[in-house]
DNA sequence: ACCCAGAATGAATGAATATTCATTCTTGAT
DNA sequence: ATCAAGAATGAATATTCATTCATTCTGGGT
């Protein structure tokens, strides 16, 4: 997470500003995977092109294939980070030690998953449109059942230590993660349509 | 729903056969729909081509601009087809009068919904792929939700009924249908990964 | 046996697009 | 001031792909 604010802005031109600025690699990187999210988002990734995000950047041609050497490889880029963001800021409420009542920490959980605004749905967008294509790239499939598969183990641990705490019956919980996790994924796509 | 059957087979070239066959237009529009369907699930669906279409439906490149206007048709009609038949076995399920007991139709219905194999999940795949895309071609979504919509509210409709039947209190069937809904789309969405 | 409407074919076309790379520009070091 | 390293540019290239259409073929009607 290289953008502290976690916002997907930038991509304003300056109207006549046409002096050409030299930026470290890692953040014409970040420029790079932002504006691939919000074309993404905004176009579908079957239409994204490499003029289309560059042009969104603010950025020649060129630089994409400077800076990732492939489409592909920008678009898998891409995914590994809105994985990454999204189910690291999940593990970290769930593992963050700011927050010890079992209970808040679950609201908190679900204020990460379901609020926010703009980004947060586009974010989804790209989301589901890798979503769609995982069952063809062995690769999507992997970068986001890495990070999946830590997300799911965390979320059993607390609710293991909920189910104790609150000395519940007859709940397994790894069964109730898999429900949550489908319940809230479910929902993300209804707020789609 | 043109096959009664609901399957996607079709396209075994028949090693030597290169005679030129006739079929009734119809025929050959199921049969691209399905070639269509099996290619979107085996290589997503921004990398299908309409070469590998044809190729897949063991007929000619030119065949899919007739029956369909264009590439955008055929993946529209694609869409259409694994929707309708979706939505419309859900519906047949809920409605039809040959369960009479409300539980064994949500079994039904859940059986619908999570049961049979490699073909559902071939479809679940195309599924998933429109929904990446419907963020940015309202086509998708009006086609998506116009379907969702009736299918929701039948399930709202079998919930009010079970309710009223077993008397159960403080129960809304609206946000018990929305959850339900999520909750098994979410479902189909882990088995993709 | 013959015809022909229209179904099917696939080579050819042209548009779109990823990628390359020779060149230009910027910045920090000397 | 000058320079070198390397960041950035964008015109040019090569490829891929949707779409067209002139031609071929099929099968039912006569």
């Amino acid at each position: 997470m290289t953008d502290a604010s976690g916002a997907v802005t930038e991509a304003l031109p300056e109207a006549g500003s046409k002096r050409r600025q030299i930026r470290p690699k890692a953040e014409r990187r970040q420029q790079l995977i932002d504006a691939t999210i919000r074309c993404i988002a905004q176009h579908g990734l079957s239409a994204v092109t490499m003029q289309m995000v560059t042009r969104e950047a603010g950025l020649s041609v060129g630089i994409a294939n400077l800076h990732f050497k492939s489409k592909d490889n920008l678009l898998k880029e891409t995914l590994r980070f809105v994985a990454e963001e999204y189910h690291g800021g999940q593990i970290e409420i769930m593992e963050g030690g700011d927050i010890l009542d079992l209970g808040e920490r679950l609201d908190a959980l679900l204020d990460f998953q379901l609020g926010r605004g703009v980004t947060q749905r586009q974010k989804m967008s790209v989301w589901f449109a890798y979503y769609g294509e995982a069952g063809a790239r062995p690769v999507y499939q992997k970068i986001v059942s890495t990070v999946d598969r830590l997300a799911a183990q965390k979320l059993e641990a607390l609710f293991i230590q909920i189910i104790r705490e609150g000395n519940y019956r007859g709940v397994d919980a790894r069964e109730l993660a898999t429900g949550y996790s489908a319940l809230i994924d479910g929902l993300h796509l209804g707020l789609l349509v």
